[in-house]
RNA sequence: CGCGGGGUGGAGCAAUUGGCAGCUCGUCGGGCUCAUAACCCGGAGGUUGUAGGUUCAAGUCCUGCCCCCGCAA
């Protein structure tokens, strides 16, 4: 078919690769224009799907909106057969919804109705949910509400959030072709989203703040459901903010108060929490790189009083 | 020209008013024989990011450059 793509973080890469390897014709990627320059001297990065498609020959498009006039009138000419999104960042309207003979499709990182909206992938992980999924719907105009076409199921273990997406983002570029195939001979299913909703909000920076005195399971679900964006931090006995990675829980009793850092073993820092320890794998200090526990512990100057604190 | 932090043995951190570059870990050699977030002894390993400047003396003070990171967008 032809198609029209539109994606732009790194999770919307394997689908359009898997279209673009899939016989697939993509007429125009559409993705958000380049950020402008995060940090003095550094230029606009350009986002991952971008990448993707330039070095592959593919026709780049970035509108500061979609459904514009112009955009729409671009876009139009293309004579597509269908529009697949996944995490493109922008609402479309109704003149895109209806643009092409297939309509729009989006690949959502969720097992709809559940985790509709803008982070299931994190939200999922922070709430501790046993299982997850990726779903093919389509699009209309409500928020994720569109009838689904086919959806996979994955159980999460002990994943990060960003782990999670890594396998979602593979597992939807598979389902998406496979979707494709069964709407071309008209025997693709279209079920109404029925049964329990609820909303995964966008993070909020509020959010990223740990508070040991928490309970230790939940603490540690939170901090990989942050990993490894937007990052949870907690506060180090000296005052510096320290960015926390791959967390889990350790189901042990102890007697010391609650954010009080017991030491590393076995690769992962001790953090006593309620009701447990939370063990955390690797960290980033504020002003300095990603570093493995244990190197951190290494400079760490006084250790009895080493603590996370409020 | 948005704001800020940082580059010191392999890793992570120290070093007071400029004055012999130290600590934790790792590593190597030896000991102990199960203390298991493992014990003891000994050793190796550094032109302190880079180019200049000030000084009897610079990791430390001044200037240029390179690289890394956080915040704000």
């Amino acid at each position: 078919m032809k198609i029209i793509y539109m994606g732009t973080p790194d999770f919307a890469v394997p689908a359009l690769r898997a279209l673009n390897e899939g016989g697939h014709e993509i007429v125009c990627v559409v993705c958000q224009p380049d950020k402008p320059n995060s940090r003095r001297g550094k230029e606009a990065i350009p986002c991952e799907v971008k990448k993707y498609a330039t070095e592959n020959g593919l026709n780049v498009y970035q509108p500061e909106r979609v459904s514009s006039e112009e955009s729409f009138k671009y876009l139009s000419s293309l004579g597509a057969d269908i529009v697949v999104t996944c995490a493109f960042g922008q609402l479309l309207r109704k003149n895109i919804l209806e643009m092409t003979p297939y309509g729009v499709i989006n690949i959502h990182a969720s097992l709809l109705p559940k985790y509709r909206g803008a982070a299931p992938v994190n939200r999922v992980v922070m709430d501790g949910e046993e299982k997850s999924g990726v779903t093919i719907m389509h699009t209309d105009e409500g928020l994720d509400t569109g009838d689904i076409i086919i959806s996979s199921e994955v159980t999460l273990g002990n994943m990060t959030a960003g782990e999670l997406s890594d396998l979602l983002s593979e597992m939807g570029g598979k389902l998406v072709l496979e979707a494709l195939e069964l709407l071309k001979n008209g025997t693709a299913p279209r079920i109404a989203q029925e049964g329990e909703t609820n909303y995964a909000e966008k993070i909020s920076k509020d959010e990223l703040f740990i508070d040991f005195s928490g309970d230790a399971a939940s603490v540690a679900n939170k901090i990989r459901g942050l990993d490894p964006f937007p990052t949870a931090y907690g506060v180090f006995s000296d005052g510096r903010k320290i960015k926390l990675y791959g967390a889990k829980y350790i189901s042990e009793s102890h007697s010391e108060e609650y954010g009080k850092i017991l030491g590393v073993r076995d690769g992962y820092m001790q953090i006593i929490a309620k009701g447990g320890i939370v063990g955390i794998s690797s960290l980033k200090p504020e002003g300095k790189k990603l570093m493995d526990v244990k190197a951190f512990w290494a400079g760490v100057q006084n250790k009895d009083s080493a603590a996370f604190v409020k």
